[in-house]
DNA sequence: TTGAAAGCGCTAACAC
DNA sequence: GTGTTAGCGCTTTCAA
């Protein structure tokens, strides 16, 4: 692969030379600037961005850490941000942290050894205290990382409201939660908060089992079934859009009208979800809005590592209607 | 951020010393290694990659060119490129391309200027001539690059086959198919073939009409519901899944029963699809096997640039069969 | 078993 | 308007 020196003699010039005309800078003359520019040309030559680095320039890398990206919520967060990021001239490292801390432990290591400009985290590992050193800029997404990493995410609270009062109007007496699991610290807590508190205002209580995020759809359809062969409820509020899905079709096959017998509000609300199962009535997060902010956050960052910045932004979410309420 | 001097200094030994230390090489003192480690550790030491890539190292990051990871197949695909990857010491950058030719050409660039050690592309755009000159090893996900790009993808051609065979035994006389934009060399040619082979065999046609990748769901919905209400379709094969779901939820609001009116088979059998969609008759594609032979293939030739390789690695899928055909 | 020195490809004073 | 030089953080001969 060319160097800038391969450049420079066949340009008949300086390195320095080629190095104004790269990144346009000084004075030169248009004579040396074509010369330079057709043997960058002819030889294909791509300054190497590693040497460039080197020398302090930024690397324009920035480490994304997602659980995965398989999911269609993460899935569209991380082509959101990639998409921002490229139209910034930033390039991305994609981290799947699934649910192994190690993974996400190996990773942060990785991405500061390879001088990323920055981070966004928003995997789901517990405890992983390396946040703390890592000396980088960071910006959380719906999680708590470190007092000085800002979290970003959208008004959990407010989303629980909007799923119970959407159930209540809808005739909903019983209603239950399934979430998945149900962490200390973490901010998707104030869902389950939000809902119980418009519960009580209207004398309704409710029941709440957990299926943890990471178990099979097939154990969770199991568990499902059994809760709506057992139990009087007639409203469901899932905290992700896929158990909801996994509410319906397991409704549908023990005869449960929806919404007649069972009201059912998900969660999240991603374009997936809009565009195959318009049907379900869901709380929808700003996913945009929400990448939007992390990386103008995460970029204020970079150019000043030490500007102060909230702990907390919160962006609000949207209850959209579809017919498995009323 | 510490570099190798520091902990040199630290550890009272040259700088050459930590190098060995750190990677485990020649010969040395236990007692100069403890003194090493624990001076690294005091630091939160991490090599800087950047440097040690410059003098010839591996970057030990692989360049992965999708349309975009929001899309249920190709989000799988990626988490696991990334999981593989992973697991053998190698990062990636994700690099969504769309159906934007020059973010495609942009992002090549910049993967040369990063120093990746080799490319991994799948997306659809069409006469992107850089890949011929990019002097990197790439292989590509079922789709026509360049002659010395080694293409991987699974038998589109044995997939249109079982398509065919499916609708056709479970009583379809008048079959359709609905595939995205019919593009010259592209593999995915090749499930039309297919069908059409065995169509043949049972000497019948079939009507075509293309939904283009990029359309939106609205419209595609629109066109079908066009398309069921109009003709006298007995049988569709869509040539990917979301497109298959669309039908379903048009035929359903036309009451058209299925499978006993419309028979339908769809294409890719992701997870998402097995696990929420599992009424949706088939073809699954391989995708960890796909993506197995990729990396097996791109590391033998980052190992070895001029190692003969296939032009073509053809894997074979498997009919998934659902309730929406017989 | 350890160190000194050169150099990877680039940028940025500092000269001229 | 252009070139010389030093140095970013690391690896790797070559010596000791």
């Amino acid at each position: 692969m060319a160097t800038l020196d391969d450049i420079a003699k066949l340009a008949g010039v300086s390195a320095t030379t080629v190095s104004r005309v790269i990144n346009n800078y000084g004075s030169l003359s248009e004579k040396t600037k074509t010369k330079v520019f057709s043997a960058m040309q002819e030889l294909n030559y791509q300054p190497n961005s590693l040497a460039r680095s080197l020398k302090g320039k930024k690397t324009k890398l920035i480490g994304v850490i997602m659980p995965g990206v398989s999911n269609p919520f993460f899935g569209q967060m991380v082509q959101e941000i990639e998409d921002q990021l490229f139209k910034k001239g930033f390039k991305m490292i994609l981290c799947n942290a699934g649910n192994d801390a190690q993974k996400e432990k190996d990773y942060l290591r990785m991405l500061m050894a390879n001088r990323v400009d920055g981070i966004i985290a928003g995997s789901h590992n517990l405890g992983i205290e390396e946040y703390q050193k890592v000396g980088l800029p960071i910006i959380s997404f719906d999680r708590y990382l470190s007092d000085n990493v800002p979290i970003v995410s959208s008004d959990n609270y407010q989303g629980g409201e909007l799923a119970a009062q959407s159930l209540i109007s809808s005739g909903s007496k019983n209603p239950q939660i399934i979430t998945g699991s149900n962490r200390p610290n973490s901010p998707t807590n104030s869902r389950l908060t939000g809902f119980k508190d418009v519960l009580e205002k209207h004398d309704l209580s409710y029941n709440l089992i957990e299926l943890p995020f990471s178990s099979s759809p097939n154990i969770k359809s199991l568990k499902i079934k059994e809760l709506l062969t057992n139990k009087k409820i007639d409203g469901i509020f899932c905290t992700d859009d896929l158990t909801a899905l996994l509410v319906k079709q397991q409704a549908q096959a023990l005869n449960l009208q929806i919404p007649t017998d069972i009201r059912l509000v998900g969660y999240d609300g991603t374009n997936f979800i809009q565009n195959y199962h318009s049907e379900l009535t869901t709380i929808m997060q700003p996913i945009t809005d929400i990448v939007t902010m992390m990386i103008d956050l995460l970029l204020k960052r970079i150019d000043d590592p030490d500007c102060q910045l909230e702990k907390n932004y919160v962006l609000p979410v949207k209850l959209i209607t579809g017919g498995t309420t009323i």
